[in-house]
DNA sequence: ATGACATATGAGATATGA
């Protein structure tokens, strides 16, 4: 079974680009982030062409998540719960599989925050905070169960491309934020990216500005955590960075996708 | 200090992103 994430920056803009990803890749479940567009206008028949169902939580303009998957899911959740005046931001889908039984998959596009002078610095802790308590409340570390997503956080010097003298009071990279995704962790997650490239400064966004992709100035920003029962099962784990390039006349989404295979 | 790029809105310039 192949998993994903991807935050795919307006899904009108990039369908044609996500099409050939999913005929190239094949994943069988995948989280996306900043669709960008309402439940209407989610383009439903061009994922049930390539052989995938969809459950959705848009919005107009921005935000936006949907889980793909061969097999159609129960959605279980709709939105982080007391926080849905932040945006469209998580949607929980699972199914019964061979596998795992019963199988847990969430993604999430968490807040950015913009700087830490802003209102929305403050919003995006306490959104964390309402996570890990959705999170504590709703799942158990002893189930099969995957959290993946746009975080908007660094967790480690070695997930930024900025030296770490320069990240102090830097967005993304502050000792708060750092904290809020400790504390997933704490609660009985693992990043199983980090987990089989302990060393590896690898990047899984590129601002589109200055050639930051062909410098490799980016962030690892877009993780699969999952509990126990998932990671053990994990062979491979891949960020995309192919799918990072431009493909003919199709413009990439800033953030690559990031992919696992569990046995 | 600003803008670089890209997407969406709404129909031009502005908001958002990380």
């Amino acid at each position: 079974m192949r998993i994903a994430t991807w935050n795919v920056n307006g899904l009108r803009a990039r369908l044609d680009f996500v099409l050939h990803w999913l005929q190239s890749r094949q994943p069988d479940i995948v989280g996306l982030q900043e669709l960008k567009l309402t439940d209407e206008q989610f383009p439903h028949d061009a994922f049930e062409a390539a052989g995938y169902q969809a459950a959705v939580h848009g919005q107009k303009a921005w935000n936006g998540v949907a889980i793909l998957s061969r097999q159609a899911g129960e959605v279980t959740q709709r939105g982080l719960p007391g926080e849905d005046d932040f945006g469209s931001r998580l949607v929980t889908a699972q199914w019964t599989t061979p596998q795992f039984g019963e199988l847990s998959f969430t993604t999430v596009y968490c807040p950015n925050g913009k700087n830490l002078e802003h209102d929305d610095y403050s919003k995006k802790l306490t959104w964390f905070d309402s996570l890990a308590a959705h999170w504590a409340s709703a799942h158990s570390s002893e189930e099969p169960a995957v959290l993946c997503g746009d975080f908007n956080i660094c967790p480690t010097e070695l997930d930024s491309h900025h030296p770490p003298e320069e990240t102090i009071d830097r967005i993304f990279h502050t000792a708060e934020e750092r904290q809020r995704f400790e504390s997933l962790l704490d609660r009985g997650l693992i990043d199983i990216y980090r987990r089989r490239n302990p060393d590896e400064r690898v990047y899984s966004w590129w601002d589109y500005r200055d050639g930051s992709f062909h410098r490799n100035l980016g962030l690892r920003i877009d993780f699969l955590l999952a509990t126990k029962g998932v990671t053990e099962r994990v062979v491979d784990v891949v960020i995309d960075r192919d799918y990072r390039k431009k493909q003919d006349d199709l413009t990439a989404s800033d953030h690559a996708p990031v992919y696992a295979d569990l046995e």
